[in-house]
RNA sequence: CCGCCCUUAGCUCAGUAGCAGAGCACUUGGCUGAUAACCGAGAGACGGAGGUGCGAUUCCUCCCGGGCGGACCA
């Protein structure tokens, strides 16, 4: 807590022995002191109704429903009606659950990049949009369905979901728009939009006239408890243990074999085995090929179970081999050069318990030896055990070769019937077991009948692919999908060109997602689920044929525009072509057709969402030229790589000129500040807490948390800790304090459309408000190049020192003591309205309510707005016009901390600085700027008397004023005023014009 | 395993190849006409080890710690 320290320095000081009457609590002492206030009933003391504390939890949602009942957002965008536009697209937050760190993050974020682009001069539109389709909604309400689920229509249950994700859409809005953060709140974008669904069918229109939209069965990484397909965005990696076989495949020496005599003579006559390694020992009844490197030499050993019989394996790999399985003769091993390993081409070898000898239709192609350069050296044998029904790189070879992607397992990863295992006469069946299941079956079948070379108990570590969703782990699977082609008309290359165009902050952002696009396989975009948009394609029911025709996705897209995805399932197929449609193979008509059940990735949704934006031409305003995404550095792989896919295929362009990336909360300790994660460091025994943010807002507002965004260097990780916002809460209270002085000293009698900067003359004066300018003029840079912490830095330190410690300081004799209406006076007010004038606007992007409480109690100029987020950034003079006045100030500051360090042990003697007359020795070089600014050296050092010696050592000397004290303004002078008699000419004055 | 980023005082940030700065926190003095304020003073830091320089916090290499991302690892 913020006051605990100040309370219990107090108990401490009360308790002190020897801390004397000076902290106490009762009434004061009354005697003596009277004198000292005898005049203070006439001086001008500061008065504000600012208060002091923020009360921020509750004043925070006073301000929010002025704001919404003013209609703030929307006069703000009509104000700038004519000004250049600045466009922030905004990524849209999946619609589950309620806001979390993260998320207020990027939204202030966001928000103070908007609210700055608005006060630098911008037309700057902000509307919110949310992430509604996908499996985690569809999970959820399957969950909470529960039994009923299974009696309900594909209708039911996507308005189930729909109901859900609204839910959490309102939820979140409200949490969002409690930050403080302006935007069309009432017209957010939605995934599940009907327009929105039309613009997603729309985009998948142009790639299929494009010719990048492709069905084909490949391997897909698949949840088998989600039964879906996932892109590589939804994958995330664990460390877990995988059972480690190595398979001898005997090679079968039939008439044909072409390496018969090609090989080491020493090996004429022995029988040959290839050896394998494996770790998922579930895909060899999959198996079609083996796969061995063209460049590599292999060695071939004896068998220590099977004296007639040599396995090879790689060179290289030899002695790791052997170790793992228990040991091998090596010294016996006869060497195969890649040459004599080009003999064995197209060799056969035996499967294990496949006996039949070929499963392929274009005939006799699998189980024979193949090359591929992508085998390596650095585990298992240099063999490649290769299953193109179960790897990206195995349907690579079985591709070249013409070997299917078989892969016998259904959608829950359970063998189909009729796969089996046989060897010889022992027979086990597989059909209806998992994978997982499948391995031990395997592993010990293999054992058993002499096919696995190494203990049947080895296991290794790795990582391994697994859902993000549901957390388990995932298998490679053959299935017929819809992709888009990364490499069909330069797709790729196009895209990557795009990023170089793009600029990308931090830069080490560019070389991430080109890395990524360059690797890229296609995209997969089915998703064998409910809840989203479908894919618009139809099969013939007569003879099978695809369509997917660009002409009938647009026809589908009007029609989505119009009644929503809903649309597919509600409608006959027949109202769902356009008239005339027949089948391109049967010549069927369309009441033939079927419907394809799959719907389309929810990256490739959000991904079109600069597209759905552009639709959003209401006012023939293109909102989607978009100068900006803001997101979190994963997104790199998420958002920015899948809108700039949609973008290149849809319009050939990037979707952004400019990419920004933050990092990731985290606490203290370094660990990412999210529920889960502190959760799972916690259960590892690490001393830590999770504060829900509803908590820290109930108590203490949002402001705190704007400060901190606003405060931290975003671009890294950034700590969120309560010490740090306790911190901050510090600083927040000079800020406020100081607002609260300078608006003490205006709001009764200042009007800044009489008093301007023409009344400024002195130097202290002309030195504040060339500092000011110096200040907005790096605050405004700063805002632009999006470096809010040094906007906070600019604000610390005019706040602190140039405002409280320095000007307001030296300012006070003026302002109390001078006669109201003093030209004297009234610079300093002048000096003070600039100030808080820039304060308020500078910090109003970043505190916003604060500078709209600020901006509510200042003198208004005439024409000003009535929100602080109406007004512009203050402009600056001339550049350059303030060096002198700032080169001369840097050596009377000098001076002033010399006279200041020199008053401490005068001031120790009870007396105050203003009671002392002070002599400086300065240095030649320095003299001439002393001299020019002689006759307010005395305000400025805040003393009564100040004497320019000709000595030059730069010290200072301090003695007491030997003249009267003024009772009013307690400096010192030669003489006072005759009447009355104990107070200055100047003062006298004051009190005259009072009357 | 690979790649990228980060590491300056208790906290948040500056900064530079040449005595390391600010604000807040801390210790401490003062004021009581900004008063749950305000004005001073003090103490306190370049993650570690090498290297190249007359000189390194700054440039290079490696390491520790933290984060993010990638991976066909059969």
């Amino acid at each position: 807590m913020p006051h605990r320290t100040r309370w219990r320095r107090r108990q401490i000081a009360r308790g002190r022995p020897g801390s004397g009457g000076r902290v106490c609590y009762g009434p004061r002492p009354m005697s003596g002191q009277e004198s000292k206030a005898k005049y203070k009933d006439t001086v001008n003391l500061p008065e504000t109704p600012f208060p002091m504390r923020g009360d921020l939890a509750t004043r925070e949602p006073e301000i929010l429903k002025k704001w919404d009942e003013s209609k703030l957002y929307e006069r703000i965008q009509t104000a700038r009606a004519g000004a250049p536009l600045f466009v922030l697209h905004d990524g849209p937050p999946y619609s589950n659950g309620h806001i979390h760190y993260g998320h207020i993050l990027n939204k202030i974020l966001k928000d103070i990049v908007v609210k700055s682009r608005t006060m630098a001069g911008f037309r700057t539109p902000y509307v919110p949009g949310w992430d509604t389709h996908g499996l985690p909604i569809e999970q959820a309400v399957e969950r909470d369905l529960g039994p009923k689920r299974k009696g309900m229509s594909a209708a039911e249950i996507r308005a189930a979901c729909r109901d859900y994700a609204m839910k959490y859409v309102a939820i979140q809005r409200e949490e969002f728009k409690r930050l403080g953060v302006l935007g069309d709140w009432d017209q957010p974008y939605l995934t599940l939009d009907k327009t929105y669904e039309g613009a997603i069918v729309r985009a998948l229109a142009t790639f299929a006239r494009g010719g990048y939209f492709y069905r084909g069965k490949k391997p897909v990484q698949w949840c088998p408890r989600d039964r879906t397909a996932l892109a590589t965005s939804e994958i995330e990696y664990q460390d877990i243990s995988l059972p480690s076989v190595y398979v001898r495949m005997p090679l079968v020496e039939d008439a044909q074999a072409a390496w018969r005599g090609k090989l080491d003579p020493r090996l004429e006559g022995r029988r040959l085995s290839l050896v394998i390694w494996t770790t998922t020992p579930w895909t060899l009844p999959s198996n079609l090929a083996i796969v061995a490197h063209p460049t590599f030499t292999y060695v071939a050993f004896p068998n220590r179970n099977d004296a007639g019989e040599y396995l090879i394996v790689a060179r290289e790999l030899a002695e790791s081999v052997a170790t793992a399985i228990g040991g091998a003769d090596l010294a016996a091993a006869i060497e195969i050069t890649p040459e004599q390993m080009k003999t064995l081409e197209g060799a056969r070898y035996q499967h294990p318990f496949l006996p039949r000898p070929s499963i392929t239709s274009s005939g006799d192609l699998d189980f024979r030896l193949w090359f591929a350069d992508y085998v390596t050296a650095d585990a298992g044998t240099g063999l490649v055990h290769t299953a193109p029904g179960h790897g990206p790189d195995d349907y690579k070879t079985g591709m070249t070769i013409g070997l299917p992607p078989y892969a016998p397992i259904d959608d829950g990863a359970r063998y189909v019937p009729g796969i089996a295992l046989e060897t010889g006469a022992r027979r086990v069946e597989l059909a209806g077991k998992s994978t997982e299941e499948a391995n031990p079956i395997i592993v010990e079948h293999l054992a058993a009948t002499g096919f696995l070379l190494n203990p049947p108990t080895d296991n290794v570590r790795t990582s391994a692919a697994h859902c993000w969703r549901c957390k388990g782990p995932i298998v490679h699977r053959a299935t017929p999908q819809w992709f888009i082609a990364m490499d069909h008309e330069g797709l790729r290359q196009r895209s990557l060109d795009a990023i170089r165009a793009t600029k990308w902050v931090p830069p080490w952002g560019e070389e991430r997602i080109h890395a990524m696009i360059d690797n890229r396989p296609d995209w997969v975009l089915s998703r064998q689920r409910l809840w989203g948009t479908p894919i618009p394609a139809f099969y013939c029911g007569e003879c099978r044929v695809e369509h997917a025709s660009a002409d009938t996705m647009d026809h589908i897209a009007e029609i989505f525009d119009r009644e929503g995805a809903d649309a597919w399932w509600n409608r006959e197929v027949i109202d769902l072509v356009p008239p005339g449609t027949k089948c391109t193979g049967c010549n069927a008509g369309p009441d033939k057709f079927e419907r394809e059940k799959d719907i389309v990735d929810v990256w490739f949704e959000s991904g079109v969402s600069w597209l759905a934006m552009a639709r959003r031409d209401t006012d023939g305003k293109d909102y989607g030229d978009i100068d900006l995404y803001l997101e979190g550095s994963d997104q790199h792989r998420g958002w920015f790589h899948s809108s700039l896919l949609a973008a290149m295929g849809v319009k050939n362009a990037a979707p952004y000129h400019q990419v920004i990336t933050h990092g990731f909360v985290l606490d203290e300790n370094g660990i990412p500040y999210s529920k889960s994660s502190i959760a799972k460091a916690k259960s590892e025994g690490k001393k830590t807490s999770y504060i829900e943010p509803e908590t820290v807002i109930a108590k203490s507002g949002t402001e705190m948390f704007r400060l901190w965004v606003g405060a931290t260097e975003f671009r890294t990780d950034i700590t969120y800790s309560q010490k740090i916002l306790d911190g901050l809460g510090e600083w927040y209270r000079k800020l406020r304090n100081t607002a609260r002085f300078l608006l003490g000293n205006l709001a009764a009698d200042f009007d800044p459309n009489v008093h301007d900067r023409k009344l400024v003359t002195l130097g202290i004066d002309r030195y504040l408000l060339a500092r000011l300018d110096d200040v907005v003029a790096r605050a405004r840079k700063a805002y632009e190049a999006y470096e809010l912490h040094v906007v906070h830095r600019l604000l610390v330190e005019l706040v602190t020192v140039d405002v409280s410690a320095l000007y307001s300081d030296v300012a006070k004799d003026r302002l109390y003591s001078d006669p109201i209406d003093a030209p004297s006076r009234r610079a300093a007010q002048v000096v003070l309205y600039e100030c808080l004038r820039a304060i308020a606007t500078l910090a109003a992007p970043i505190l916003c309510f604060t500078a709209e409480d600020i901006w509510t109690h200042m003198p208004k100029r005439a024409g000003d707005p009535d929100s602080v987020h109406l007004t512009a950034f203050p402009e600056v003079a001339a550049e350059g016009a303030s060096a002198p006045i700032i080169a001369d100030f840097a050596i009377l500051l000098a001076w002033r901390e010399r006279v200041t360090k020199a008053l401490e042990p005068f001031r120790a003697q009870k007396n105050k600085s203003v009671d002392a007359a002070v002599t400086l020795h300065p240095a030649a070089a320095e003299r001439d700027v002393l001299v020019q600014y002689e006759a307010e050296l005395a305000d400025l050092f805040i003393v009564s008397d100040v004497t320019i010696s000709s000595a030059g050592d730069s010290t200072v000397e301090v003695a007491a004023h030997t003249g009267p004290r003024c009772e009013r303004c307690w400096k010192h002078f030669d003489t006072l005023a005759a009447d009355p008699g104990d107070v200055c000419e100047r003062c006298a004055a004051a009190l005259a014009r009072r009357k």
